[in-house]
DNA sequence: ATGGCAATGTTTCATTGA
């Protein structure tokens, strides 16, 4: 079984895009960030005609997620759910086949190293760490998917004396990052490539696409027990490519059956 | 072929992204 992850930066401009994308691809399920609407405005009707259902966390304008899958789409949570009234719609949950566990997640961007956003992303990975804690208990095949907003190492920027110590690289968030995966979660693309560049997003300006000016901010992150059945994890640079593109190109897991 | 910011709402500029 495939599953995906995808920044597709705003529904409503890329809904033809990802659609096309998804009858190509026919991934299982495919989490989607920063869809940067409410949920009353995502099209579930292009992702039905697919055989895709959806589960959606949608806010106006900024950020948004939604899980759609084919199959399973059971025990759906939207939200960290500890209780804090942050109004900012960053993660869904939901149970796919094979009793996949699947979480889709866009961290905050961070903005300037000191800002208020800054300090909230920190925030926020620690809350994540807490829920991240319960989901490992709860479901021993867990995925972890989304748009981390943290290159986790210099081989993951192309070119990190430019980066070192701004946001997306800084020993902060890259600290934050490792106490997930220290929770027992494995980075899928770095078990199978630990020298692989893979980047996830490049800049709309300056060329960065044509240039491969670009960071390894999306990822995958499995449960031990989910990590060993993980067969291969790709990006799809040819979504990057073409009329319109979202910045981010979608990354994609093959999990052998259970 | 992969091309020099883009999406959205607050809308003819501001905000945010990374």
């Amino acid at each position: 079984m495939k599953i995906a992850t995808w920044n597709i930066n705003g529904i409503k401009a890329r809904a033809e895009r990802v659609t096309a994308w998804l009858a190509a691809t026919e991934p299982t399920a495919l989490g989607m960030q920063e869809i940067k609407s409410v949920e009353s405005g995502f099209p579930r009707e292009p992702f039905e005609a697919l055989g895709y259902r959806a589960a959606v966390l949608g806010q106006k304008g900024y950020n948004g997620v939604a899980i759609v899958a084919r199959g399973r789409l059971d025990e759906i949570e939207l939200g960290l759910g500890d209780g804090d009234d942050d109004p900012q719609a960053r993660l869904a949950a939901a149970t796919l086949d094979d009793g996949v566990r699947f979480v889709c997640l866009y961290a905050p961007n961070g903005g300037a190293l000191g800002s208020d956003a800054y300090a909230y992303k920190l925030r926020w990975f620690e809350r994540l760490a807490r829920y991240l804690e319960r989901a490992l208990a709860r479901h021993p095949l867990l995925c972890v998917c989304g748009d981390y907003n943290v290159a986790p190492g210099d081989r993951d920027v192309y070119d990190p004396e430019a980066f070192r110590g701004q946001v997306l690289c800084s020993d902060e968030e890259r600290a934050a990052y490792g106490r997930l995966v220290g929770l027992g979660l494995v980075d899928l693309y770095r078990q199978l490539h630990p020298d692989g560049v893979a980047y996830t997003w490049w800049d709309y300006r300056m060329l960065g696409f044509p240039k491969n000016h670009g960071l390894r901010i999306d990822h995958a992150l499995g449960s031990h027990a989910l990590a060993a059945r993980c067969r291969a994890v790709a990006v799809d640079r040819n979504a990057r490519k073409g009329k319109s593109p979202s910045d981010h190109a979608p990354l994609v897991v093959e999990l052998a059956a259970g």
